[in-house]
RNA sequence: GGACGGUUAGCUCAGUUGGGAGAGCACCGCCCUUACAAGGCGGGGGUCACUGGUUCAAGCCCAGUACCGUCCACCA
């Protein structure tokens, strides 16, 4: 084995034999365990939020798989409609070509090819952070079992009412041309104007004045309202203003909706361009005039001179015009929320158009229930409030969208517009009796890509048709997703999956946190802070790495800055940490925080955890390989040591195992790297070298410790392996041999389990004990400046009889680890020579000062100690002397008090004795 | 406007039912001791944001304040 761990030299071997064995398939027998993965899109790489949820989940399917569960994980990717159009409509342009050059046929066609070729890149990404999902199982939401489930939920959804078309104000996206849900509008605020306009009676007896953000809207305007309350306007309700510019009469209407002290109290009414335009509108019967055409540009219903411009460019010219013409009251600065489309950044545009919607009302209910009543668990449980919110106020949910790539909506039109759904066109004609020579055409929209999304946890088990993944899988175990897509996508398979197999989706939904950038921020291109995960785990150099972060950006401009801090923080560029690193930073990482803050000191400190492990493994094979380590039988004697790591040992299991039943990753990793580091490295492999080394050793002694580091480090390996699946399965394969184990790999191993055999109390105070006494030596030497190296002759004294029986079974520990080279028992009434002292309990460790301590440097240690000591003493004391405490406090906790107050005492005492000596000296 | 988080060591974060403030990194001192310098041994460091309350006892429970953040809705 190389002196420091390498993982570049181990991880694709292992993965690919893994992967070729088909260890990732369910195993058939064992209680079903199954996670979901959400199906990322097919376009998409890797990233650091991915990365973090894939090591969770993959986590928890080896842990359950080791268990002997029946695990699966379900994978697959999805064809994320809009971005993945984009992707190859960009490809398209950059040979000065559009999609209409080729067609819709065709279009689809190089999706499919580009698909083919290129949508392959996340599930290699996700191979290499050892994943081990039934890649045989992998699906695609455009797959045609998927595809039939998609029309046969649509076909049965429409049949009982619950999908229907309407012609509605919808969000519009006038760059994609489509309509899009309310979940993909991002409203944020920016700076705006508040245009203040005239606008005359149509009587000429005077005139109101409006105010407005979007003053091009005017064209299409067909009210003006004002507060039914309002004093300054209640005379002129149902009078008629004359529209300026296009000289249209429209009427001045009484509304709730208006806030009288908002702007001038009057607004003007466009109910086809403004959500609540349209509600008041529809209210008070007022014509709904378009004025925009599909890339928001003026349209022909406008005057002549406005027509074609875009909406940007008519607000100038309006606002121009009404100015000459004396009708611009003022402009004010304004700050407004100004919706865009999350994928293009396109402002949105309200817009009046035929859509497929889901009427939400009744899926919404059982769904509700389902975590109302406890069936389905957030974990944070807090996140069922965000849930509930908006469920509570779910609105219905429009399906259908203008593009080209996604599953076409399964709904023919007759020459007369008459809509027949259906789940083929053959089916439509039979059911609705058309004859052959009626012309059908089918919808050109295709669905919302959560549309199918929202099917994944039965239409990827073989929905509609009966299978036993149906049966076994659904619902599947728990959900590990972001917040983020809690609405898009949580919300929505509860709701199908209970519509269409009456069970919920998942029992547990855990969420996790989202991972950001050390300060905090947010990881995206344009800040320039965006991690690869593949990076941390291969390394890249500096240059690379700034190269990486300032192509293609979208404000060029922000590049240089971003070189330069991408240089400070990264002078050498990224260190390859390796998967294992990387996947147990992720684990330690996942607290119940929703935000985490990604420090690479944390990787960098892993990646030292993985070398530590891996000399740790060093050291037992080179005292076990070649050795008897008693796996073929022998006798062995255990020691101390031996049966205190195992006992050690059954705590951190039972801690992990605890931990992970709570989704508390940090916790597991937490116990797993304290046993290993702190426990098993620092003290037990230590402890196991006076056993191995020393001649006095029986071979019986040996075998025992030989067959104690050989088993507990193959058992810490299972221990570790879902977190670290590759170091652990490279060390095993080496270890398992020792243990007498012919398993071919750690991933089908067992998981251990508790022996209570092994559990003893006894041997973890007496180590306890043990380490007390090194460390009261080691404490003195580092004060001191008493070399490690040189031996040192020790007295006890006041040692009590288990204090003599504990000596007895660890004087060879002793010596060795604090490097003594003679401990003496002083009698009863012998008070010793001058001495450095460290207590053990009420047993005091002399050290003779004589040639080795300085006075006054043993004098200040001593004080040092000593007034913490009486702090301790005196706040205890205080508690004690209350009498309040005294007689409310719980017996348990007084007594505990008074244990803690006698221990102080008899330090204090100690070393009060020991200043005096040598003050004395 | 509504909902939900956060504030603990220089940094990133734990702190389970209230009962002697923790980890990693960073820092200081000593050490290349035959697994590991990506290491070993020892050490320093905190008014637990603030105010008040409950309690014998509060980082933890309650009320309020400040600051930071997220989501939802939205006034033209």
């Amino acid at each position: 084995m190389d002196k420091t761990f390498n993982p570049q030299a181990i991880e694709q071997k292992r993965y690919q034999a893994w992967e070729d064995k088909g260890y990732f398939k369910a195993s058939g027998h064992g209680d079903p365990y199954c996670i979901l993965l959400p199906p990322p899109n097919v376009t998409g790489s890797l990233h650091m939020g991915h990365a973090f949820q894939h090591t969770i989940m993959d986590a928890l399917i080896r842990y359950h798989r080791m268990k002997g569960d029946n695990t699966l994980w379900q994978c697959g990717t999805d064809h994320a409609g809009i971005a993945t159009q984009m992707v190859v409509e960009r490809q398209l342009n950059a040979e000065n070509k559009t999609r209409h050059d080729l067609g819709r046929d065709a279009f689809v066609d190089k999706i499919w090819e580009w698909k083919d070729h290129s949508g392959g890149t996340i599930t290699r990404q996700m191979r290499r952070l050892g994943t081990s999902p039934d890649w045989e199982r992998e699906a695609f939401t455009m797959d045609d079992d998927l595809s039939d489930a998609v029309r046969e939920v649509f076909v049965q959804l429409h049949e009982e009412g619950l999908i229907y078309r309407g012609k509605r104000l919808v969000n519009w996206d006038p760059v994609l041309h489509t309509a899009v849900s309310d979940l993909e509008v991002v409203n944020e605020e920016e700076n705006g104007h508040m245009w203040h306009m005239r606008y005359p009676l149509a009587d000429g007896s005077g005139e109101l004045i409006v105010a407005t953000t979007r003053p091009e809207t005017m064209l299409g305007d067909t009210a003006v309202a004002v507060h039914p309350e309002d004093e300054r306007y209640k005379a002129m309700i149902g009078k008629e203003i004359k529209l300026p510019i296009t000289g249209r009469l429209i009427p001045i209407v009484a509304d709730d909706y208006v806030d009288q002290d908002f702007g001038t109290g009057c607004v003007k009414i466009t109910p086809a361009h403004d959500f609540n335009d349209y509600d008041l509108g529809k209210r008070h019967n007022l014509e709904m005039i378009n004025v925009f055409t599909a890339d928001a540009k003026i349209n022909d219903v406008a005057p002549k001179k406005y027509q074609g411009m875009d909406r940007f460019d008519a607000r100038k010219v309006i606002v121009e015009d009404l100015e000459s013409a004396g009708l611009l009251v003022k402009i004010e600065d304004h700050k407004l929320k100004v919706p865009r489309g999350d994928r293009t950044g396109a402002v949105i545009e309200p817009y009046l158009t035929n859509q497929w919607y889901v009427a939400v009302e009744s899926l919404a209910k059982p769904a509700i229930e389902a975590v109302e009543s406890g069936e389905i668990r957030f974990v944070p449980e807090n996140w069922n409030k965000t849930y509930y919110q908006w469920m509570y106020n779910i609105q219905d949910w429009c399906i259908s969208r203008q593009l080209w790539w996604g599953h076409r909506i399964p709904a023919w039109y007759d020459d007369n517009e008459n809509v027949y759904v259906g789940r083929t066109e053959t089916e439509v004609r039979e059911k609705h009796n058309l004859a052959d020579d009626v012309s059908l055409r089918q919808d050109e929209d295709v669905l919302d890509t959560w549309f199918s999304s929202a099917l994944w946890p039965f239409a990827t088990m073989g929905w509609p048709k009966e299978t036993p993944e149906l049966e076994t899988f659904v619902p599947s175990s728990v959900l590990v997703t972001g917040f983020d897509i809690i609405f898009f996508w949580v919300a929505r398979m509860i709701m199908m999956t209970k519509k269409f197999t009456g069970k919920i989706p998942f029992k547990d939904i855990y969420i996790t946190g989202l991972i950001r950038d050390e300060q905090g921020n947010k990881m995206s291109k344009s800040k320039g802070n965006v991690l690869d995960p593949i990076d941390l785990i291969d390394g890249i150099e500096l240059d690379t790495l700034v190269d990486k972060r300032t192509k293609g950006m979208m404000q060029p401009q922000l590049a240089e800055k971003i070189a330069k801090r991408t240089r400070k923080q990264f002078p050498e560029g990224i260190d390859a940490y390796g998967t294992d690193a990387l996947r147990f930073t992720f684990a330690a990482m996942a607290s119940t925080s929703r935000d985490i803050n990604f420090d690479m000191g944390r990787v960098e400190g892993y990646r030292n955890f993985c070398n530590k492990l891996w000399n740790a493994s060093r050291f037992v094979l080179m005292n076990t390989e070649e050795h008897d380590t008693g796996k073929d039988g022998g006798k062995m004697t255990l020691s101390l040591a031996d049966k205190w790591i195992w006992a050690r040992f059954q705590h951190t299991l039972a801690e992990f195992e605890h931990a992970l039943k709570d989704y508390r990753f940090d916790i597991a990793a937490q116990a797993v790297y304290e046993f290993t580091w702190n426990q098993f490295c620092d003290w037990y492999l230590e402890l196991s070298k006076p056993v191995l080394n020393s001649d006095a050793s029986t071979d019986a002694q040996k075998r025992g410790t030989r067959h104690t580091l050989v088993n507990v480090l193959e058992s810490l390996l299972r221990l570790m392996h879902p977190f670290m699946p590759y170091i652990t399965e490279e060390i095993w394969q080496r270890v398992a041999p020792l243990c007498g184990k012919q398993g071919e790999s750690i991933m089908v191993e067992a998981f251990p389990e508790i022996d209570a055999t092994k559990q003893d109390e006894q041997v973890l105070a007496d180590i306890e004990w043990v380490k007390s006494f090194i460390v009261g030596i080691r404490n003195i030497r580092g004060e001191m400046d008493i070399s490690p190296n040189k031996p040192l002759s020790v007295l006890l004294k006041n040692a009590s009889e288990k204090d003599k029986a504990r000596l007895a079974l660890s004087e060879g520990f002793l010596a060795k680890l604090a490097k003594l080279e003679a401990i003496d028992l002083l009698d009863a009434n012998d008070k010793g020579p001058a001495s450095a002292t460290a207590l053990v309990g009420d047993m005091e460790i002399m050290i003779p000062m004589a040639g080795l301590i300085d006075k006054d440097a043993e004098l200040a240690r001593i004080a040092k100690s000593l007034e913490k000591i009486e702090k301790d003493y005196a706040r205890t004391e205080g508690k004690l002397s209350n009498d309040n405490f005294v007689s409310k406090a719980p017996e348990a906790v007084i007594a505990k008090e008074k244990e803690k107050l006698e221990d102080f005492k008899r330090q204090i005492d100690k070393l009060k004795e020991q200043k005096d000596t040598i003050e004395n000296l």
